[in-house]
RNA sequence: GGGUAGUUACCAGAGUGGCCAAAUGGGGCAGACUGUAACUCUGCUGGCUUACGCCUUCGGUGGUUCGAAUCCACCACUGCCCA
């Protein structure tokens, strides 16, 4: 894998980049739609590729093991040929689902001890056991194992769960460098920055991650809970020490608003649930804010769903019309809320890259981060 | 014509003397959702009120009772069965 830093705004920290992978280039910033267990929700690969313009998407290392499961997988020839995406893949380590399922596990140095939400199954996950689940899942990136503490978690906890993820990350290095991609394409490790809302904690997280020289950097542990002024914060003090030369994602972030904020702080990649999921939820996100579908002042508004949104659904349908999908639980109600909401995604990610590169994007980014306030 | 069951809020439907402005669904109106246990979850849904509370409701009229959606009488309407 290969980063290549095109340009960086004279204004901020924004960089416009390109990251090439084994199955294609991904142009920096950029947003990456969630697919965790196989499947875009409610969205099929070709609108994914064709209308959205996605150029990675993500998968759950925690949800593809339980189902199907490994041995699936592999047979497949790994997550590319089993969902018909043949673009790039990152996939998560399932260290989110340790803190969001948190009820269901124990935690312990050798790893987390979880039950499955499916059955009730009892599992191990450890550093080692992720690396080997990513190996035969094949995303093109991987993620660490790592603990994502919640955002209110006092210093002590931070602090120990910080080095517990960063021992955690010598053996993700370690077993990661001891075995090899399955399929014929390479794979690159990404490690995880925590530290919780502790700037000291960021730092020194941030200079561990950082000392690993691995493809790419993430950050995580943020919009858990934590005031968004203090995650705009711990992503300057990390990206501060973070290097430029490598590609910096942040992790699970966020709403168009935190992403502009996060670009501007010098981030690059991006992944939310929030476009698929508020969008199967009848939020639609527009470049004037969001709309509820579901609320009865769209009955007769029969104007284009967005006449400034670049997927077809935009101008083929019309909000009236979506409204109705949503009243009449109709299935297309979710998947034209879900194109809709991850092209404007896109399409964000896009203008900002156009505006880093003529070089106007932190004037640009303020103007458009009023519009975004709104509530249509 | 005879018998029988019923009539409760937008709809369906519990409730059969006081704890009933009335369960529960649905519908409706809002809100939430950030590395997806999520086509999910929460609140409201007779009127006035921020709230306490007050007022008007359970087919209609009249009655019994300290007190009636609940008991009685008559009337109206509806379903089913028999002619």
């Amino acid at each position: 894998m290969n980063f290549e830093l095109q340009h960086t705004d004279p204004q901020s920290k924004a960089r416009a980049g390109k990251l090439t992978t084994d199955h294609g280039e991904i142009l920096t910033p950029i947003f990456m739609p969630v697919g965790t267990a196989a499947s875009v929700k409610a969205v099929h690969q070709h609108e994914l590729r064709d209308d959205i313009k996605a150029q990675i998407i993500l998968g759950n290392t925690y949800h593809l093991y339980l189902r199907p499961g490994m041995d699936t997988i592999e047979k497949a020839g790994g997550l590319h040929k089993f969902n018909g995406w043949e673009g790039p893949i990152l996939t998560d380590s399932g260290g989110f689902q340790v803190f969001s399922l948190s009820g269901q596990r124990k935690l312990k140095e050798e790893g987390a001890h979880f039950r499955s939400h499916l059955d009730g199954s009892k599992h191990l996950f450890t550093p080692e056991s992720v690396m080997d689940i990513q190996r035969k899942i094949g995303a093109d990136i991987i993620m660490a194992f790592d603990e994502c503490p919640p955002g209110n978690s006092d210093f002590e906890y931070a602090k120990k769960s910080m080095e517990l993820t960063h021992r955690w990350l010598d053996r993700c290095v370690q077993r990661f460098n001891e075995t090899e991609p399955k399929y014929g394409h390479s794979q690159s490790l990404f490690p995880i920055v925590q530290g919780c809302t502790y700037p000291d904690l960021r730092r020194q997280s941030a200079e561990y991650v950082a000392s690993k020289n691995c493809d790419g950097n993430a950050i995580g542990g943020l919009a858990v809970g934590e005031p968004a002024e203090k995650m705009y914060e711990m992503i300057e003090v990390v990206n501060e020490i973070l290097p430029t030369d490598k590609p910096r994602y942040l992790m699970g972030v966020g709403t168009p608003q935190n992403i502009l904020e996060a670009i501007e702080r010098g981030v690059d990649m991006f992944d939310c649930v929030m476009p698929t999921r508020n969008g199967r939820n009848g939020m639609v996100f527009t470049w004037n804010g969001t709309m509820n579908m579901k609320n009865a002042k769209w009955k007769n508004d029969f104007s284009p769903l967005d006449e400034n949104g670049t997927s077809y659904v935009d101008k083929v349908y019309t909000k009236a019309y979506l409204r109705h999908l949503f009243h009449a639980n109709e299935y297309l109600a979710l998947q034209i809320a879900s194109i809709h909401n991850l092209a404007f995604y896109l399409q964000l990610v896009t203008e900002a890259r156009k505006h880093i590169i003529a070089g106007d994007f932190s004037t640009w980014k303020a103007g458009i981060i009023q519009q975004l306030g709104q509530r249509l």
